[in-house]
DNA sequence: AAACTAAATTGGTAATACACGATTAAAACC
DNA sequence: GGTTTTAATCGTGTATTACCAATTTAGTTT
């Protein structure tokens, strides 16, 4: 149950405190014994918690002064906030434009490592590790590595935002085969060093995605509205009244 | 002198232990007793430190077992080993696209904000900060956070990678009327919602940018040919020589 | 104004008890 | 006798308590 240790459930406790604006930025924390009373744990404990919150850079540690609230700024952006759409949105432009240019720089060997991933996703074992080579051997074959940088930070942004994570989830189960056949495409495109053709195929692999998750996400949205109103049927329902009444 | 507080001396030493290769990916690290003593200091500092790594994600601890030494995966690609042209073939690529995009659905709000960023760029205060608002608020008007983050990592790049830092501040000395022309380009294209005047604008702001980083490194390179010659020409010169032998 | 306390706060240590995981030894079972 | 299950043990991280040192800050005195 408790598994996680000790110094981690104050570093949520402290940091919820922060984000409600209890602690704001550039204040000073209570001090550590202060604190330890406050959680009911040890001063050691405090400060190991402390010590996590620092490298993640959220408070500052001035010694026999105090901790101070670190400003956040780019934090609301960071990860949370960002929609499967807006991520897959954003996929497309970058990657259509980096399936352009590497048509032009692509080399044989990427191209077989590439047939190699889908070769991969046709058996269907490792699927998501294929699929995620597939797009970093063709970030890499653009020969620029913020563009990889890029690629890589977006595919994180997919594996670590839990909303993402579920909305792709929901949406990739049966859907191989159409992945297979766009990447396919993307291949093609990319083997003929066609650089028009590999951006397009690129923008439909991910317009394809953009509306297989529209599809999910409404008909979630539909399950979750007739969940509710079942709710309140059986709240107002009058069934019971007309059964009794009817006798 | 020391001032830094211990367990972050420990970090580094452990950390540099790691990168040197003396713990393998993977591989245990002694117990924190073991570390307590190697490095002469108490074990909640050792604690201490190996939370901090742990934060950092360079080591894992399981309890009852022990700390184990983490994979690093994209450390490589992250920050380190990219280059100016390369971020800026990126941003090109990326901004390119999201001031297409941001074109049709910019607002009169945004433009005048953007229309401030540039009259600050004329006084010439702030002209860094300015720069990077005008770019980010191009980004905000795509309304998908997911181009904002990723333009905001991208910028990040240019701050934190020192080479890049050092490229950048060799060409945006003398090029701030450049600059300005080009984002007022951007704006007007914007202004009049045109998505491909947008999208070619900005990929003139990035390649005048490539020409004069290429142009800078050049003749730095130049810079550093004739100085290793004019060394060599101290090891070789026959000056002295000469001056003697005429005498 | 400068120097000097005194209080508040974090920095660091030592010793102790406990909980978890893995290994080993013993017991039970077949 | 060999195999599986169970129990004990040891190594390791987890957490607490208590204590003192170093630093900053504010106030007080000179």
């Amino acid at each position: 149950m408790g598994n996680r240790r000790l110094f981690w459930r104050i570093v949520d406790k402290i940091e919820s405190l922060i984000n409600k604006g209890e602690f704001t930025a550039g204040s000073r924390l209570p001090p550590e014994r202060e604190l330890a009373e406050m959680f009911d744990v040890s001063r050691p404990t405090i400060r190991e918690a402390i010590i996590a919150l620092e490298v993640r850079g959220r408070v500052e540690v001035k010694t026999g002064s105090g901790v101070y609230v670190v400003e956040q700024k780019n934090a609301s952006i960071k990860s949370k906030e960002i929609s499967a759409f807006e991520l897959t949105q954003a996929r497309a432009l970058i990657e259509g434009e980096i399936a352009a240019l590497a048509a032009q720089s692509i080399t044989e060997e990427e191209l077989e490592q590439l047939n190699k991933t889908l070769i991969a996703m046709e058996k269907g074992l490792y699927v998501e590790q294929a699929d995620r080579e597939f797009h970093e051997i063709i970030a890499r074959a653009t020969r620029n590595k913020a563009l990889e940088f890029a690629v890589s930070n977006l595919w994180d942004l997919r594996l670590t935002n839990p909303q993402i994570v579920a909305d792709y989830t929901s949406v990739c189960k049966n859907n191989n085969e159409c992945v297979m056949d766009e990447h396919t495409a993307i291949y093609t495109a990319l083997k003929s060093h066609d650089a028009n053709a590999a951006r397009s195929a690129m923008h439909k692999h991910f317009n394809r995605l953009i509306n297989a998750l529209f599809d999910a996400v409404e008909s979630r949205a539909l399950e979750e509205i007739k969940r509710k109103n079942n709710e309140k049927r059986g709240l107002y329902s009058l069934d019971g009244l007309v059964n009794k009444s009817a006798h």
